[in-house]
DNA sequence: CTTTAAAATTAACATTTAATTAATATCGAT
DNA sequence: ATCGATATTAATTAAATGTTAATTTTAAAG
C-alpha cells in the first residue's frame, strides 16, 4: 500500500488531489502547512509527499529541506506543486531535493501517471530512469525525441525547424521572443535568411498544434502562450 | 470454434473489430456496455473478451474485477483496449487481472496477431504470464534475445551492420536516432565511412522488413515506427 | 594461402521535401 | 485612412536522402 502525504494550504486542493488519489488505492494523509506536514510526514513516513511550493508560515522548498535533512525521510519522494508562471521556483524546487514537480491546474491523469512513473522508477531501483522526454500542455503533448507532438491524441510529426522552433518558445511559457532572437537562437548570426521566414514557419506551427498556442505580439514577437 | 467477446461503447469500434475478427473466423459476439458484456460472457462463455477500458456506467476495469470474480468467467482471457494516452490505465489494467492490452488506434494486423499469441498461450497451458522477449509490430517480430527477424511468419536473415542498426533504432521504438548518433553506436566514434552507407543499409532493411516501419525524419535521422 | 561468396562501402546519379523566397493580402495601431 | 508589421499561399531552391550498381573488404571454405 502505497502511503502519500499532501501538503497544501488551499483545502480545494487538498480535497481534489484526496479524491483523485484514492480512487487508484493510495492511502492519502493531507496537512494544510509545512509544520503540521512534517509532523504528519516523521509519523507516518510516506512513500510520496506533495508539497505546494507556495503556503504561508513554510513554504514547500524550506519543508524540502527539512525532509531531505532527516534521516528517516531523506529518500521519500517528493513532488512540488507550482503555478504554471513560477517557473523559476521549479528550478529552485529541483535544486532543493524535489524529484518532479506538477504545474497547476492540475490534471488528474498528469498527476497519476506522474506519480506512478515516480513511483515505478523508485522500486526499479535507478539507471532505467524512464525520464519523461515530453511536455504537456492541454491537449498538446510535445515529444523532442520522437520529432513530433500528439494533438488531440493524434500523432504529427514536425520538421527540423518547427521543433526547434517550437522547443525554443517552449523553453519559456509565456515569454516573448523577439525575431531577432529566434533567429539568433535558431539560424547563428551569420546565417542571413529573408524576413518572412519565421512567418512561415510560424504558420505552419499553428497549422499543426492549433492557433492558440501561439501568440504574436506586433512588434515585438512570438510567444507560447498556455 | 473460437469465441471472442467485445464490449465497448462506440459502434463504430465494434463493427470495426467484428469485421476484422470474422475475417479470422472467429465467432464474435458484441456488448455496447459493461452490465450487457457482462451479461452475454455469463451466457456464451467466451474464449476471450476484448473491452474498452473508458465506457459509461461500468468501465472495463470495473467489468474486468466482475469476470475475475465469477466462477465460470475467472479463466477467461482478457484484453482492454486503451487509447495511447492512458499509460496509467493500462498498468490498472493489468493489475486488475487482464492478460493483454492493446492501444488505440488498433491495428488489424497487431490486434489478430496479439489475439493469436494470446490463445496460444492459453491452449499450450504456460499458466504464468511468461515474460515476452520479443517485440511484435504487426506481422514482425523481432526478438532481441535471440537476435531473429520473423515476417510474416517466416524468418528473415540480416547481415550484421543490418541487425545493428535495426537493434538500435528498435531499442527505443519512436525515438528519433541521429545520424551521428547511429554512426558512434554503430561504428564508433573513429571509423570513417561514407555518408551514403547508412542510408544504403537503412534502404536493405527496408527491403526485408516492409517500408512502414522505419520512418525519415529529413535532416535529423530515422526512427523505428509502428 | 588461395578461392569464393557475402557483406560493407563507395560512387554516381535521381528523387524527395523541408526551407526559403516571392508575391500578395490582411491586420492593427495611430 | 495610412503605414508598417504580420499572415498566407504558392513557387522555387537547396539540402538531404533514396537508389542502384560497381568496388572493396571481410570471413569462411577449400
Amino acid at each position: 500500500m502505497v502511503k502519500i502525504l499532501i501538503v497544501d494550504d488551499e483545502p480545494d486542493i487538498l480535497e481534489f488531489l484526496r479524491y483523485n488519489l484514492e480512487k487508484e488505492q493510495f492511502i492519502v494523509f493531507s496537512a494544510g502547512d509545512g509544520i503540521t506536514g512534517f509532523q504528519i510526514a516523521k509519523k507516518e513516513l510516506p512513500d510520496l509527499i506533495i508539497l505546494d511550493i507556495m503556503m504561508p508560515k513554510m513554504d514547500g522548498v524550506e519543508l524540502c529541506r527539512l525532509i531531505r535533512a532527516d534521516d528517516h525521510l531523506k529518500n521519500t519522494l517528493i513532488t512540488f506543486l507550482t503555478a504554471r508562471e513560477e517557473e523559476y521556483s521549479q528550478i529552485a524546487a529541483l535544486d532543493v531535493g524535489g524529484d518532479d514537480y506538477i504545474t497547476k491546474p492540475i490534471r488528474p491523469r498528469v498527476l497519476i501517471s506522474r506519480i506512478k512513473a515516480l513511483l515505478r522508477r523508485k522500486h526499479t531501483g535507478s539507471a532505467e530512469m524512464e525520464e519523461e522526454t515530453w511536455l504537456e500542455f492541454g491537449d498538446l503533448r510535445i515529444d523532442k525525441e520522437k520529432v513530433m507532438i500528439i494533438k488531440n491524441g493524434e500523432q504529427i510529426d514536425l520538421a527540423r525547424k518547427e521543433l526547434e522552433l517550437l522547443m525554443l518558445l517552449v523553453s519559456k511559457p509565456g515569454k516573448v521572443f523577439s525575431r531577432e532572437e529566434i533567429f539568433n537562437k535558431i539560424w547563428g548570426n551569420d546565417v542571413i535568411v529573408g524576413n518572412r521566414t519565421i512567418d512561415v514557419h510560424i504558420r505552419k506551427l499553428r497549422e499543426k498544434i492549433g492557433d492558440d498556442f501561439i501568440k504574436t505580439i506586433k512588434g515585438i514577437g512570438y510567444k507560447f502562450d498556455f
